[in-house]
DNA sequence: GTTGACATTGACCGCGCGATCAATGACGTT
DNA sequence: AACGTCATTGATCGCGCGGTCAATGTCAAC
């Protein structure tokens, strides 16, 4: 039954729903022109109409992640809350890795399109930009870090700092999505704390 | 032109390392019956007589890429020359990321077999049992370091010591596969010997 | 020299893919 | 009421895939 339906934006945001909960349920290599039509109830060939090609909507579907995941790294009250700059670090890291799990199907979906990233330039550039602004998020805290203990942080740069504690939270999204029930925030962060502590100053000031 | 020609098991040797090659140049989506067949100058039904399905094939090049990657975790040298549990496990985390840059196709293939595995769970099965493995080899030292400050890593488990060390290298392998002119070894091992760094023990003792 | 076991080939099948497009219906304009 | 615009459909095309298999070449055994 042809016809006008939807003429706005609208079905573009449809598309890329159903295309999104195609490739959570399947996968990257899921998601076809077919099955996002299925799942969106529409003809496929309304697909191409509003997406010219498969590669634009996985690139469209890639956007709308991002847009929606992980970079949503705003500092927000923490940095107000707590003095302590390490501390502060800390909470940060503790935020990101304790809502991993519940963003699993999301960031088993940036995992895909990584390594469709490693074979389509457009791709990775749009990732590496994503994870460049994720470890900027970092950047300012870094910095405080860095300038509250400058003998201990001596050689160290901001950005060097920001990148390590980038890297370590893509690691704990790596083991949050391989084994969700293994995954302990708790013992994470009391490693974490363990590790990073600061000298005790009792005996100094 | 069909006969015999290498009845041993140096055909499946020789398909998989045409598998391997067409994996490292086109990513586990480029490995198709055909593909390897015309990497290895072998006909296409050939692929099939050696191992019946290409997800057969695929399952016996991770077993055969995992047996030469990553978990080749051996301690050996370091473990007697370097005294400090701490300074050990660093010298440890050193040479694991030093060698990311070399093994990158290797890694690369990896994390292809890591996104399959989300969905297969024979593929899942045989990761988790690698980056299990790869943990394991870190715990002897996690366990060290632990005993050798008690008070400050109380309430830490050497396994979970051993993850978070392990969850730290993986992010490495992250970036430097997705990156590598900007992955510098050097400034990594800086910032982790400044965060780890152990209070100086100069007024204690 | 003949035979039998078997490695090897490449044509072939059915399928699902991305993409195209003529046909069709719904709607605003007049 | 007639028209034009355009969203929408689904049949259709060509392709490359996994997988099958009859045919064939090669070799060891006798």
């Amino acid at each position: 039954m042809p016809g006008r339906k939807a003429p706005e934006e609208q079905r573009r945001h449809d598309i890329l729903r159903a295309a999104f909960a195609v490739a959570a349920r399947s996968g990257l290599a899921g998601v076809t022109a077919r099955s996002v039509a299925t799942e969106a109830r529409i003809s496929s060939g309304l697909v191409f109409f509003y997406f010219k090609t498969i590669d634009a909507l996985l690139i469209a579907l890639l956007d709308w992640l991002l847009e929606r995941t992980i970079v949503a790294g705003e500092v927000r009250g923490l940095a107000v809350t707590i003095a302590d700059p390490a501390e502060r670090m800390l909470a940060i890291v503790r935020r990101d890795i304790e809502r991993l799990p519940r963003q699993r199907a999301r960031v088993e979906l940036f995992f895909d399109y990584w390594v469709l990233g490693t074979r389509n330039p457009a791709v990775r550039q749009t990732i590496r930009g994503a994870l460049d602004r994720y470890r900027d998020s970092l950047l300012v805290i870094a910095q405080q870090v860095v300038e509250s203990a400058p003998q201990r942080f001596a050689g160290v740069t901001p950005l060097g700092l920001a990148g390590v504690v980038a890297g370590f939270i893509e690691g704990c999204a790596l083991q949050a999505v391989m084994d969700p029930s293994r995954f302990d925030v708790e013992q994470y962060m009391a490693t974490l704390g363990a590790l990073v502590a600061h000298p005790v100053p009792t005996h100094v000031s």
